[in-house]
DNA sequence: GCAATAGTTCGTCATTTCGCAAAATAAGAA
DNA sequence: TTCTTATTTTGCGAAATGACGAACTATTGC
């Protein structure tokens, strides 16, 4: 993974609905019909959203799986949940 | 810390020249002109720099202290080290 | 087939970011 | 004081990003 690659990740989690989207999946799956209705993201429209979820997807932080009309998706790097933590609250047990 | 302001520290180091520069400073505090011979920095401007400097500062990441006519910068994120190596190996004991 | 629901893609516009050259500032050396 | 080194500030053009409405795709239910 390139230097690029890495700046990339944090690229994606540096913006407000993109990194409350990858908070609201570290408690597991939702489908964009739950997504929208988190507090932070229910002031933007479905596209908006959408475009934040495939800018979350291509720097590898999530993926999708399309069951009936509903899209899930899930965090695909685990470790984003503990890093977040670890920002937030610098001087928590999360924090190394 | 808000949602807005860790989104910030992300956004801080979602940029290859910032990430080079937290990750430079990893190993200990580095004055501006150490910095500019990163291989990763070494193609950008002085002033190009200095405003990576000053927005990695802003976020809180680095802080700076001036000793005759040097500035030198340092990681007062620890964490953010530690953050990278998570990212880059995500198989690796770095990443819980 | 037709309508409804769940999401995405497209086109556009306003805002922000990036990088640089030129100028400014600060501190030590001559 | 003048010069040189180290670094920042300013101003600006080019490129990227963010948000939205309208249009499109896919799936389910009637």
């Amino acid at each position: 993974m390139t230097l690029r690659d890495r700046s990339q990740v944090f690229k994606a989690l540096g913006h407000p609905a993109r990194l409350a989207i990858a908070e609201g999946l570290a408690g597991g799956e939702r489908c964009v019909c739950e997504l929208l209705e988190l507090a932070e993201l229910s002031k933007l429209s479905g596209p908006t959203v959408s475009q934040h979820l495939l800018v979350l997807k291509t720097a590898g932080i999530i993926a999708d799986d399309k069951r009936g009309k509903k899209i899930f998706y899930r965090l695909q790097m685990p470790c984003v949940a503990e890093i977040s933590l670890c920002v937030g609250e610098r001087s928590s047990p999360a924090c190394k």
